[in-house]
DNA sequence: GTAGGTGCAAACAATTTGCACAGTA
DNA sequence: TACTGTGCAAATTGTTTGCACCTAC
C-alpha cells in the first residue's frame, strides 16, 4: 500500500487523509503483522497521534473493512491491512514473531457446523501457537 | 465432574479442596459452554468466592491444565474443563451461545505451517462465528 | 464556515496484586 | 503450627469518552 493508495483507500471511505491516518496505515502496510495500537502509537515515534486517536482510528478503518481485527491469545487486540487473501497466523510463542499461513480450506469444518448443528457460519478464527524456525535453530 | 471427582483432581494436583473451588468447577463441568471469570462469580450467587480468588483459582486451574482458557473476540477470557475431547467452538453471534463442535482435522494446516516455515505448532485456536439454528428460524 | 479530526484528561472495564485474616493439613 | 487460601481494597492495563481546539474540504 503506497501512500498514494492510501490517500484513495481512505476517500474512498470518506475518511479525511490526514497525516496521522496516512502514517497508521502505512506502518500497517510495511509491518509484515497484526499490531496493537500500543504498537502503532510507538512505532510512528516522535508522539504524533495521540493514542486515543490511533484507537479511534483503527476502529474507524475496522468498521470500512480497511483494516481486520486479530485478537491473539494474549488479548490485545492487533490490526492488519485487510486487503490480502484470506490467511491464518504462525504465533511464535518464544520471540513473539507472527508469520502469516497462506491457505486456507476451512469449508469441510464450516459444512460439518452447518449439517450437525444448523449452525450458518459467517466468519472464523484460526490461529497457531509454537515455535518459528529461527527459536528452533537457536532457542532463546 | 462429580464433586468427588472435582475433589480428587484437587488434590492431585495438591490444591487443596476448599468449598470454593469445588463450586467453581462444578458449574464449569455443568455448564455447557466456556465461562468469563465474572460469569463463574455470578453463576456462584449469594456472593461467596471473591471475585479475585475466582481469578486467582481459574488461573491456578489452567496451570494445572485442569480446565482450558478460550478467547473469543469479544476479547473476554473464558474457562472450560479441559477433560473432554479436543474441539472448537461455534459462537453465536446473535444470542451469544457456545456450542462445541467436535471434529478437529487440523493436521493437513499444521503440516504445511512445517513444512512452509519451519514453524513447530504447539497448539492451535479455531473458533467460528454465525448464527445457530435457534437464531436462524425466529431471528431476535 | 462547518463538519470532521485530534489532544488531553478523565472515565471505564477487566485483571492483578498486597496484605492481614481465616481455614486446613 | 505452618502454610495455603480468601476477602477487601488499591494498583495496573487496555480501551473508551467528553470536551475544547484545530484543520481539511
Amino acid at each position: 500500500v503506497t501512500p498514494f493508495e492510501s490517500r484513495a483507500l481512505l476517500s474512498r471511505h470518506r475518511l479525511r487523509p490526514t497525516a496521522g491516518r496516512l502514517g497508521i496505515l502505512d506502518l500497517l502496510a510495511s509491518s509484515g503483522s497484526p499490531l496493537s495500537a500500543a504498537e502503532v502509537h510507538e512505532g510512528l515515534g516522535d508522539g504524533r497521534p495521540d493514542l486515543a486517536t490511533v484507537y479511534r482510528n483503527l476502529e474507524r478503518f475496522a468498521a470500512a473493512s480497511i483494516v481486520r481485527p486479530v485478537r491473539f491469545e494474549d488479548g490485545a487486540r492487533r490490526y492488519e491491512i485487510a486487503g490480502g487473501d484470506h490467511h491464518h497466523h504462525l504465533v511464535c510463542t518464544t520471540c513473539g514473531e507472527i508469520e502469516d499461513l497462506a491457505s486456507c480450506r476451512i469449508e469441510p469444518f464450516a459444512e460439518a457446523a452447518l449439517h450437525r448443528h444448523g449452525f450458518q457460519v459467517a466468519s472464523h478464527s484460526l490461529e497457531f501457537y509454537g515455535t518459528c524456525r529461527k527459536c528452533s535453530i537457536s532457542p532463546h
